[in-house]
Parts: structure tokens; sequence; C-alpha cells
DNA sequence: AACGTGTTCAACCGCGCTGTA
DNA sequence: GTACAGCGCGGTTGAACACGT
């Protein structure tokens, strides 16, 4: 198991200093992503190469958005993680320039509902418990839970399953994941699942 | 001003998945 | 089939900051 425990009394840890980032940028701009195994080496950094990449992705990337979510965007969040759960990655995948970490900070600072020890900041108070769809089990034959389920989330399945450039779901020799991953690619379908219609919409949110 | 409490968010950690030998 | 290494993800933590008394 890799982790951080390599050398831990020579890497540094804790907040990054501006120094740092400097080397790190300087290396990513040179190397690329993806060589995260390099990075600490050639960027002279005294940091595991997940801190390395971490600090990238979620502070140093050029394309990266700060500040405010606008009600779009939270509105987004609202109806993915609905369809998604915590698949924060996903989530973030579908709003640029946001990382995954930005978006669970903020569900979990402004968006959950935690029991009634932390009340909701906006206008998206949800006590339904959420279905969410995991990419991997997805067989949805008739008697399946999702099709016999009188969750509104059947809904969205089945508008999912009703489009013509999607594998066939009960037959289709892809995995779980492949038919997600279609999902994702294609706008047109995913709108339609993260983005129902005005009927749903008020049915979840009002 | 000083202190206590609550909130935010960057960073850490552990684990699962995937590719490769 | 198995072991190992590397990558990426989600949950959690804790320092810094904001706010109330």
């Amino acid at each position: 198991m890799e982790g951080y425990n390599v050398n831990l009394s020579v890497m540094r840890k804790g907040a990054w200093t501006r120094e740092e980032d400097d080397l790190l940028r300087r290396c990513i701009e040179t190397l690329g992503e993806g060589k995260w195994h390099q990075v600490p080496y050639k960027a002279g950094l005294n940091r595991c190469r997940k801190s390395c990449r971490l600090r990238w992705l979620n502070y140093l990337k050029p394309n990266i958005k700060r500040g405010d979510f606008t009600e779009d965007e939270v509105d987004l969040i609202v109806r993915l993680h609905k369809l998604l759960g915590n698949r924060w990655s996903l989530i973030a995948g579908r709003l640029p320039g946001r990382t995954s970490n930005d978006v669970k900070n903020y569900w979990n600072t402004q968006l959950r509902i935690d029991s009634g020890v932390k009340t909701m900041k906006n206008k998206f108070q949800e006590t339904r418990k959420t279905i969410a769809i995991r990419p991997q089990p997805q067989k949805f034959i008739q008697g399946s839970y999702y099709l016999n389920s009188k969750e509104p989330i059947l809904d969205h399945i089945q508008a999912a399953e009703d489009l013509s450039t999607l594998p066939q779901t009960s037959s289709s020799t892809k995995n779980g994941n492949d038919w997600w991953e279609t999902l994702l690619e294609d706008e047109d379908a995913f709108e339609r699942i993260a983005c129902p219609s005005l009927e749903l919409e008020e049915e979840h949110f009002s």
C-alpha cells in the first residue's frame, strides 16, 4: 500500500508555502500532469506525491474557479447529489473550474442535512432520503429494485433507458461502469437525467 | 480587549480500483 | 491467479478565521 507513511520523518506535511507552490507549478508545467511519482523529486519538494497531486488539483491548477458557488451551480450540485450520491468527482466534473474537494466541502458545510444539528442555509432544504444511482449494479430488469421503487428516481432511470443512444442495460454485455461512462459522455442524455422536468423539480424541492 | 464557540476549507489518511509482471 | 505499485476518491481532521458575548 502506497501512502503517506514513506519516510514520514523527512516528508513535510501541513500547509503549503508560496515557494513550494511555485516549485510545484513549474514542475507540472515542465512534466505535465500525471507523472506524480516523478514530481517531488523533479520539483525538489520534500512532499509525497499524493500531497503534490492534491495541491495541484485542488489549488494550483490554472482553470480552478474560486469564490462563492452561483445559484446555478448549487442547483446542479443538489440535483447531481440526488442522482449520484457522494460521488464528488463526478459531480465536480460537471461543474467547470470546481474541484471535488470544493464541492464536497460546500455540500458538507452549506447543504448537508445533519439530523437537525446544522440548519440549512438556503432554499434546498430536503428531508426525503436520497436514493443514489451507483455505477456498478445497473441491470434494470423487470422486478428490479429501481423499477419497482415508487421513488421519483425511477423516472430518471426510465428516461435514461428510453434513450436510443444508450446501451440497452437489460441485455447489454457492458458492465455498469461502461453504461455510466456512456451516460456521462452523452450531454443530452445527461441533461435529461440531471435536469428533470419542472414538475419533477417541484416534487423534489418543494 | 479577551475569551468561547461555530464555521470554513486545505490537507491528510485509508482504502478501493486498475494495470502490470 | 496472485502480488505489487500507482492513482484517484471520499471521509475526516484541524488550523485559521468569523462572530457573539
